[in-house]
DNA sequence: GACGTTCTGGACCGATTGGTCCAGAATTCA
DNA sequence: TGAATTCTGGACCAATCGGTCCAGAACGTC
C-alpha cells in the first residue's frame, strides 16, 4: 500500500471533487466535470448517474477526508495543539491554492441553503459530525463534559469563520491572526 | 419622516435585496425577480440596467444597512454590549424569518469566489467595513489600539461563523450558545 | 378628445444548461 | 480471426437562462 495522504490522489472522483469544492454546485458545468475528469459525456452518465449524485458523493468523500485530518493531527501531538493545527493547516496548505478554497462543507451550506435542502442538510450534518470530533478533542484536554460541549460550538463557529475568510484573499498574516487569538482565549478558558 | 428602519420597507429594490440575499446570486433567476419585485420584464431593464448591476446596488444597500445596525446598536448601549445585541440580534430576527438567511456578504464572497472575482471582491470590501466598525466599537471600550484591532479581527471571525450557523436550522440555543461563549471569554480579555 | 410620453405584456432571441442516444472504435476472450 | 462486450465522441434534445424588442395599454396635459 502506498501513500494514501488525504486529498492527495487524482482519480475521476477526485478530479469533480476539486472543481465543486472550489466553483460549487451550481457554477461548475457537465463540461467543466467531463474536461476535468478526462472522461467523454457517455462514460459519465453510466458511472456516475447524474450531476447531482456525484456531487453528494463528494460531498460524503470530503467529509471523511477532513475527519481524517483531525484524526491524523491528533495522533501527533496533544489534543489542543492538534485542533489548532488542524485549522492553520487549512490556511497554509501544503499544496499552496487548496488553502483558498474553504472547506466544502460550509461553501455548499451556504449556497444551497433556500436552493437545495437536501444538500445543504447533508452538508450540515456532516459539519455536526466535526464538530463531534472537536468535542471529543476538548474530553481528551482536561477539560469537563459541559465545557467541552460549549468550547466545541465555539470551535465549529471559529471553523465557519475562517473557512469563509480563507475565500477573502487576505494575507496569510491576517488569516492566521485572529485563530491564534482565538486559541490563546480558548486555552486560558481550559486551563 | 416616518419610520425608517433598517430592512423594513419595501421598494421594487427591496424585494430584489431579499431575494439575492436568501437564494444568492446564480440561483435567482431573472423570472423570480420580476415576480417579487412587480414590474414587468421591460420595466426591469429600463430601470436597473441589468442583473448583475441590481446585484451589485443591493449588496451596497445591504452593507449600508447592516453598518446602520450596528451604529444604532452602539447609541442604545455600552460598546461591547452593543456588538453582542448585534449579534444576537441577526439570529434571533425581529421579524422571524430574516434571521435564517445568514448574511448576504458573507454568502456572496463564498458563492462568487472563484466564480466571479468582482462580486465576491465587493462583498469582501464591505466586510472589512464592517471590521473597521468593530474596531471603533472596541477603541470605545476600554481597549488598547493592539488589542481592539486583533480582537475585532476575532469578531469578524465569529461573526462570519455565526452567519454560517443561521442557515443551518439549528435551535435558537445551539446558535446563542457559542455567541454567549465567545463574548464571555472577550469580555475577560478585555478586563 | 387628441396628443406625446411612459410603462407593460409577451413574443422572441441566441447561448447554455443537464441529460439522452447511438454508431462505431477499442478491448477482451476464445 | 471473429464474435461479444465495453467504452467513447459527438450529434441531439427539451428546458431554461439573461436579455431584446415592439405594438399597444395607460397616463397626464393642453
Amino acid at each position: 500500500m502506498g501513500r494514501t495522504l488525504a486529498f492527495s490522489h487524482s482519480s475521476a472522483r477526485d478530479k469533480a471533487l476539486v472543481l465543486f469544492w472550489r466553483k460549487g454546485y451550481q457554477a461548475t458545468t457537465l463540461d467543466d466535470l467531463i474536461t476535468a475528469m478526462e472522461i467523454s459525456r457517455s462514460s459519465f452518465y453510466a458511472t456516475f448517474v447524474d450531476k447531482r449524485g456525484l456531487f453528494l458523493d463528494c460531498l460524503d468523500l470530503f467529509a471523511q477526508r477532513t475527519q481524517d485530518l483531525v484524526r491524523r493531527a491528533r495522533t501527533e501531538m496533544p489534543p489542543v495543539d492538534a485542533l489548532q493545527s488542524f485549522f492553520e493547516r487549512n490556511l497554509i496548505g501544503t499544496r499552496g491554492t487548496r488553502a483558498s478554497w474553504g472547506c466544502m462543507l460550509v461553501n455548499t451550506v451556504l449556497e444551497m441553503a433556500d436552493v437545495d435542502d437536501e444538500l445543504s442538510a447533508r452538508a450540515s450534518s456532516h459539519l455536526a459530525d466535526m464538530q463531534a470530533a472537536f468535542e471529543d478533542c476538548l474530553l481528551d484536554a482536561n477539560c469537563g463534559p459541559a465545557r467541552a460541549g460549549e468550547l466545541a460550538a465555539l470551535l465549529m463557529l471559529v471553523n465557519e469563520g475562517v473557512r469563509v475568510a480563507s475565500r477573502r484573499k487576505l494575507s496569510s498574516r491576517q488569516q492566521l491572526a485572529p485563530i491564534e487569538t482565538a486559541f490563546r482565549l480558548l486555552r486560558s478558558a481550559i486551563a
